[in-house]
DNA sequence: TATATTACTGACCGCTTGGTCATTTACTCA
DNA sequence: TGAGTAAATGACCAAGCGGTCAGTAATATA
């Protein structure tokens, strides 16, 4: 069949190839308006098909919404624990390696949407919101949470709760993603992601390898604070 | 007018009172729905008061939400810089108490789900998208931004950009919050707020105070790291 | 070429909900 | 006290949109 009878016919069965077209288009829009604000039509229409369509593939908005993220989620979970397998060298550097990676793989494609998408939307979706939650954060969080340990054990990193360095060290990635798809649109020019990592990783190293927090400088002594009452502030006492 | 007189009114005038009293209704409504998902029936029935009320003192939904962003971020503006005034001590100090303020008035108030909020509608809404970034993550930028200035003049913290170092501290925090109101549902225990934070900027401080990232202890020289590697993926050039 | 199958269409339905307004009720003041 | 004012009501409207389905056109089959 030649490419002109194609275009004469008004439409073609292509029953293979539907539900991922309608699925990125989906994710595009999904992305850019929220859940609520797209539309089916919409969706369909990106897709060049009729919304009757698709609903021959998806039973419902939410159904749709759903094979999205976890279409979206497959190849990002995959291609995070390769890395782990494979790599040897110190703690430091895999994560680097990870987060780098990470960023190039997902950050800077269109998969960078889903975060935004879920942090907004699993309130709504507890079912959904949870599948995420499990397989992808939780995932990804024993992930980096193995390789702080691994650090510890070698005496590369100081020892603290593995739970909470993960979060400290994931923290400032997700929002960087976030930020992209949220305010980013208000700032003139919008960050260079990868200094920004690079600074990050750099701060949060030095700051696990360091023995204690920063007093050997002696500045904070010299200075005029009062600790007594910044720690009265803490209460609840320092976890080390 | 006794209490009892009141009660046997089918309803009573109260001019003053009805905006702020909408407002919170939808505060509450707005941070656990979201924006799309909420009713305005279902606001004013909280509010004690018919949607026709509603109507007599906001334009329509977006004006509610407008109203009730700009009136919760007041407070919130106001304490951050009253604090930042006040003090005088070492920049850690002062990071550490402006934070540790901040997450008394208004991480763990109902405050604490504007954040999520705006994150999550200010791509549908650009205009208080961008009220918001210049009234609230500019300023706040610009408060933490000045600490750590101040803290890299006087010698106490290293010389880097201070722009990433606040993006830096800020981002475990705001994450912190935005994970309240998102996935901690998911979560059988959820974070210790209190000391989550006082990791951070222990991690963090420390991290800002040593000179060089890590090589110090020699662990990256006596492991079997492949430096050349890792440079090559971060390849844009660290900025020291 | 005739027949059967099915991918696809698009008009349609009904519910939800933002927004309106004529009417009712509380309050004010001469 | 009763006439005037305005706060509050709630029935109602219209539009938008998720979801349906009878019909149509492309393809498979014989």
């Amino acid at each position: 069949m030649t490419p002109q009878q194609r275009q004469d016919r008004r439409w073609t069965r292509r029953k293979e190839e539907r539900p991922a077209e309608l699925m990125a288009a989906a994710l595009d829009l999904f992305v850019e308006r929220g859940y609520a604000a797209t539309r089916l039509d919409d969706v369909a229409a990106r897709a060049g098909v009729s919304k009757g369509t698709l609903y021959l593939y998806f039973s419902s908005k939410e159904e749709l919404f759903k094979a999205v993220i976890r279409s979206g989620i497959v190849p990002l979970i995959e291609r995070g624990e390769r890395l782990h397998e494979e790599h040897q060298g110190s703690a430091g550097d895999l994560l680097r390696k990870i987060v780098f990676a990470w960023w190039q793989s997902v950050g800077s494609s269109k998969l960078g949407g889903i975060p935004k998408l879920m942090f907004s939307e699993c309130r709504n979706f507890p079912e959904i919101g949870q599948f995420y939650f499990e397989e992808v954060i939780s995932r990804s969080y024993r992930l980096i949470e193995s390789v702080m340990e691994s650090g510890m054990e070698s005496g590369e990193f100081r020892r603290m709760d593995a739970n909470y360095a993960t979060r400290l060290v994931v923290a400032p990635i997700v929002l960087l993603l976030l930020w992209r798809y949220s305010f980013d649109f208000c700032e003139s020019k919008s960050v260079d992601a990868e200094s920004y990592l690079d600074q990050h990783l750099d701060v949060f190293i030095s700051g696990l390898v360091a023995r204690d927090s920063g007093d050997r400088t002696g500045l904070n002594e010299k200075k005029g604070a009062k600790p007594a009452k910044v720690i009265s502030i803490e209460k609840k006492g320092r976890a080390r």
